[in-house]
RNA sequence: GCCCUGAUAGUGUAGCCAGGUCAAUCAUCAUGGGCUUUCGCCCCGUGGACCCGGGUUCGAAUCCCGGUCAGGGCACCA
């Protein structure tokens, strides 16, 4: 369905993504391009939702293509991991492809342009290249050799060279003020097999040769991307040129992150091996299935990702933009338990017996209830405990309302005080002792100020109402005055993961 | 060092190209109240911002110049 229709019937106003510059109904194509090099995350998310959402919006296709002409970099799980998370996001497509499957294309250009001396080997070393494109000079290996570039060509598919040894380049402009034109690598040797492609290419293009040909070869009429790619693009526009192929729209916006919650593997990779996250999903990242496993719904990130729009400028959003549009999407779909941690005994004297019938949510009665009997005693939430004074009277909440006459050690007593809602000073929840045990994960950011949090998850346990047993793990609950959790598992002991 | 972007409430964002209707939009947040057998949701109200300095103009968030700060690029990563 398409974004606008998707939207329509809420009465609640709902920010849509601007126009497309340039768009035709069914004329837009647009692409997913992940290199399955790690899990997917929230920016991946909402790189994928942009394109998506147009594709969709002008009724036009959606190309999954997996940029994997790294084959140091790629691996078979990832392609799956971003499939996954695609289709989480409920963000389909009509196509999908891999880059390493058009290495013949990619072989058969170069190899023209090496005819053509538009491209040249260069077997300088890496620092001695980049010390060239700084200065601006052109290496020895620039002059025309004539036609023995394409032999080089041949001898290093035979085996010739080794890694590092070379590299072939585009001759462009040693001189350019946008150093990425200054004569780029196209191709370079990598000796280590690939996960659908083997060991038949040991050349392998790099990026921005590989993309501005491939852009066009999937008839991509909307490059939309983070604005990382910039400075390229001058280039990628000059290699569809030396073929004399159409130029695609580029629409770019600012990376986009979340305070306190890295994205990249090089800061996120040791957390994980000091053990001071649990993995990829460890509730604390922002990996879609770390996002999923805390709560949020793909809903609130696609929200978000229209409040973000295309901007420019450097977002760095707060936690709470996220979490404050995913607690009011999801308060409709949570049914509520209860349960209490740091368990405080109450004994009521004169108890009536009283069966609570609950409602599994207050607006949406039709989802039942559960019934549960109070005897002569409960437990309460500790918290609650403490602030109770002699004297007090409270609500169970749907239950009854009780006294307290004193407190000790050992539990709070309290005695039978009557029905009426209007005399109780406050209701609480609480559960009784056929309840099960819980632990609570309370995440919090990881980095506060580029400094590790240590705190940053907080366990709590605690004991929560029988009828929990009955949740499916990965449902979304909300615990009454606690807030909202992820069942995570549920056997012996029960674990929600809460949201905030 | 060089090149390219950007800067609007605590956070994100609209407005800027085509100067006035901007006492600056919306979301999130904070706060007061209402509703509610939740500290959730919902409803009503309130709070909070145009990076700095010059210039052009009757008039500048918007145009121009100069700073400052931030991000990206100058990879045999993408």
């Amino acid at each position: 369905m398409a974004p606008d229709l998707l939207e329509a019937s809420k009465e609640r106003r709902v920010k849509e993504l601007p126009a497309l510059q340039d768009a035709k109904m069914r004329k837009v194509v647009t692409r997913l391009p992940p290199e399955p090099s790690g899990y997917p995350h929230i920016g991946h998310a909402y790189a994928g939702y942009i394109n998506w959402y147009y594709a969709r919006k002008y009724r036009g296709r959606l190309i999954l293509r997996f940029e994997d002409t790294n084959p140091r970099n790629v691996q078979k799980e990832y392609y799956e991991a971003f499939k996954k998370g695609y289709q989480w996001m409920e963000i389909d497509w009509d196509e999908e492809l891999k880059v390493s499957d058009d290495m013949p294309y990619f072989y058969e250009k170069a190899r023209e342009l090496l005819e053509r001396q538009e491209a040249y080997f260069c077997t300088c070393q890496a620092d001695v290249i980049k010390e060239g494109r700084r200065a601006g000079t052109p290496c020895p290996h620039r002059q025309d050799i004539g036609d023995k570039n394409v032999a080089i060509w041949d001898k290093i598919i035979d085996g010739k060279y080794k890694e590092r040894e070379i590299v072939c380049r585009l001759r462009v402009d040693m001189n350019h003020p946008n150093a990425v034109m200054r004569d780029p690598n196209i191709f370079r040797i990598i000796d280590y097999p690939h996960p659908f492609q083997g060991t038949q290419y040991r050349l392998w293009p790099t990026y921005d040769f590989a993309n501005a040909l491939e852009d066009h070869r999937n008839g991509i009429s909307h490059i939309l991307r983070s604005n990382e790619f910039a400075s390229r693009d001058e280039l990628q526009a000059y290699i569809r040129d030396l073929f004399q192929l159409p130029q695609p729209l580029i629409q770019e916006w600012s990376r986009f992150t979340i305070e306190g919650s890295p994205v990249s593997k090089r800061k996120i990779r040791p957390l994980i091996k000091s053990g001071f996250i649990s993995g990829w999903n460890d509730i604390r990242l922002t990996t879609l299935a770390a996002l999923r496993r805390r709560g949020i719904i793909p809903e609130a990130i696609r929200e978000m990702t229209r409040e973000v729009g295309l901007s420019v400028a450097q977002p760095v959003l707060d936690w709470s933009v996220l979490l404050g549009i995913n607690r009011r999407l999801v308060d409709p779909i949570a049914n509520r338990y209860y349960a209490v941690t740091q368990p405080s005994l109450v004994e009521i004297s004169n108890a009536k017996p009283h069966t609570a019938k609950i409602p599994f949510h207050p607006d949406f009665k039709d989802r039942g209830t559960r019934t549960i009997t109070i005897k002569d005693s409960v437990y309460i939430d500790g918290q609650d405990a403490n602030r109770l004074k002699n004297g007090d009277i409270f609500r169970l909440k749907h239950g009854y309302n009780i006294q307290v006459q004193r407190k000790t050690k050992k539990a709070i007593y309290c005695s039978y005080a009557g029905d009426d809602l209007d005399q109780a000073e406050f209701r609480i929840q609480w559960v009784i002792d056929d309840s099960i045990p819980m632990e609570l994960r309370y995440p919090d950011v990881l980095f506060i100020k580029g400094e590790l949090n240590s705190s940053s998850l907080r366990k709590v346990e605690g004991i929560a109402e029988h009828a929990i047993r009955e949740v499916k793990p990965g449902t979304i609950i909300q615990l009454e005055r606690k807030g909202f959790g992820f069942i995570d598992g549920n056997g012996e002991k029960v674990n929600i993961n809460m949201t905030e």
